[in-house]
RNA sequence: GGCCCGUUCGUCUAGUGGUUAGGACACCACCCUUUCAAGGUGGUUACACGGGUUCGAGUCCCGUACGGGUCACCA
């Protein structure tokens, strides 16, 4: 049989690294067991659920590209579906109507704490014959087995015995008629086929429940796989979203390859593909305890993938982020090279793109101390006679500059740094840039000229 | 509180009875160097605790502690 993953998300927010940890481990088996990879919108709960969210939800789905096998499920478009099933189980004797109200459940429940015992609904109408008169509103509820215990085998986190005693005889059927949650769940994963129910430890405990679901709806139990839960993503709201790091400037392999490492590792490897994803990913090799988000390690994972990508794949996702800046381009063969440069010295693409605005934009104002430090008279003359070497040079490239100017630099007996900061300086406006010889070629002589000579006055205050 | 799960450097982790307990992030030092980085070398730091089992336990068993999850007419 194949195997069929599903990713269940509610739309009620944007997607979480948490929730995209889920999708992609999900994604991940499905490929890597030649699968099926699915998903279901579980929007039932009306009042919270947006078609904001779900947009979001799938654009950031579709940014990491985890990309879906079939139609995309919406919950709410199969409660007949549900109802139907649950009054099956009713005429089956497999639920029953419970006459209690909110309140006396609310009372039952804190009687139950108040003397040390479990809050779960104690059986009453479970053989009460004396129903109350038609009209009168009730729940449906299905009937757990009473003693024994039910058996887990799970992928990640191996057999799991619960007392049966423990289940308490949960509402499948709402007064108002709408299906509840851990009912629905059964009906859809069995409905869409799902052989493998993987999502966070935080389930567990409807796990059991849904397990003797199954059973009274005559489906075949799926195999579960629950994930150690990850801490530390909590702080902000939006803070920690899919398009969030994005919009700071992460790339999507950076992003996948680190919340891959979270609860999963193949030996000592950091980096991976996401090919090498699908080649190695296994729910087996899953951990079993919770990991915590570390967000100094996700930005060094990003900076490795910055080093890694080609350059001419870079300079085309660089475009947004520079467009950002007021600089519009093209991924031509300047951006490119600018990238090369760029790609050593950048940890995300916003940085990148900052690095890259000297190539596009004149300094509007000049870094105070990066002038105080490096502009001093000292190196005025040579600056000076760079300047009025640059028109007659031959070629513009890196390698003549370097030996036209290290050469200047050895007449007036400086160091390089005291040549080339002032230079950089009229260039960027700050003492920070890709190497000098490069800065300038991609600058161009024209501009190179002009903004040397703009940067002229600085020398009359030093 | 009941039930379930977990516990190796600060963090992510390797490890499936015999290892000087390995790697990575971070941190510190040094090297390289035209800036900023990157890179290189080296270093500090861990098996929660207590009992067993065993010739031998991070690895197996039990308990304790701590942490997490869950106990809705939410999903």
């Amino acid at each position: 049989m194949t195997h069929r993953l599903r990713f269940a998300p509610s739309p009620t927010g944007n997607l979480h690294i948490g929730g995209a940890r889920t999708a992609l481990f999900n994604w991940l088996q499905a490929r890597h067991a030649g699968g099926k990879f699915l998903l279901r919108i579980e929007d039932t709960d009306i009042a919270r659920s947006t078609e904001e969210s779900r947009q979001a939800i799938l654009e950031a789905l579709d940014w990491l590209g985890l990309d879906i096998d079939e139609d995309i499920v919406l919950q709410s478009t199969r409660r007949d579906v549900h109802v139907a099933a649950a009054l099956r189980l009713l005429e089956e004797g497999k639920a029953y109507r419970c006459y209690c109200t909110p309140e006396e459940l609310q009372a039952m429940r804190e009687k139950a704490t108040a003397e040390g015992r479990s809050p779960k609904y104690d059986g009453t109408w479970r053989n009460r014959t004396d129903h109350p008169p038609e009209g009168t509103p009730f729940t449906v509820r299905f009937a757990m087995p009473l003693d024994g215990t039910t058996v887990i085998d799970d992928i990640v986190l191996g057999e799991i015995t619960v007392p049966n005693e423990e289940l308490d005889d949960l509402i499948i059927l709402r007064s108002d008629g709408t299906p509840t949650y851990n009912f629905v769940v059964v009906c859809d994963d069995a409905f869409m086929g799902v052989t493998t129910v993987c999502r966070g430890q935080d389930h567990m405990s409807n796990t059991f429940r849904q397990f003797h679901i199954y059973r009274a709806l005559g489906h075949e139990v799926p195999r579960f796989a629950h994930l150690p839960l990850v801490d530390g993503l909590s702080k902000r709201k939006g803070s920690a979203s899919v398009q969030h790091y994005r919009d700071i400037g992460y790339l999507r392999e950076a992003v996948i390859n680190y919340i891959s490492r979270l609860g999963w590792s193949h030996g000592d490897q950091e980096i991976f593909s996401v090919e090498e994803l699908v080649e190695k990913f296994d729910l087996a090799d899953v951990n079993r305890s919770s990991g915590k988000y570390d967000e100094v390690k996700m930005a060094w994972v990003n900076e490795q993938w910055i080093k890694r990508l080609p350059a001419e794949e870079l300079a085309v996702r660089l475009l947004p982020y520079l467009s950002d800046l007021g600089v519009e381009t093209s991924a031509d063969e300047r951006l490119v090279s600018l990238v090369r440069q760029l790609q050593e010295r950048s940890k995300t693409l916003v940085d990148m793109a900052e690095g890259a605005r000297f190539a596009f934009q004149r300094p509007t104002a000049f870094d105070e101390k990066a002038v105080k430090k490096w502009i001093k008279p000292a190196s005025r003359a040579a600056f000076e006679e760079i300047l009025a070497a640059l028109p007659g040079l031959d070629a513009f490239t890196p390698d003549e500059l370097e030996a036209a100017i290290k050469s200047v630099a050895e007449r007036h007996e400086l160091g390089l740094g005291k040549v080339a900061q002032p230079i950089r300086i009229a260039l960027t406006g700050t003492s920070v840039s890709p190497p000098i010889f490069d800065a300038i070629a991609i600058v161009g002589r024209e501009e190179t000229v002009h903004r040397m000579r703009a940067a002229l006055h600085l020398y009359d205050d030093a």
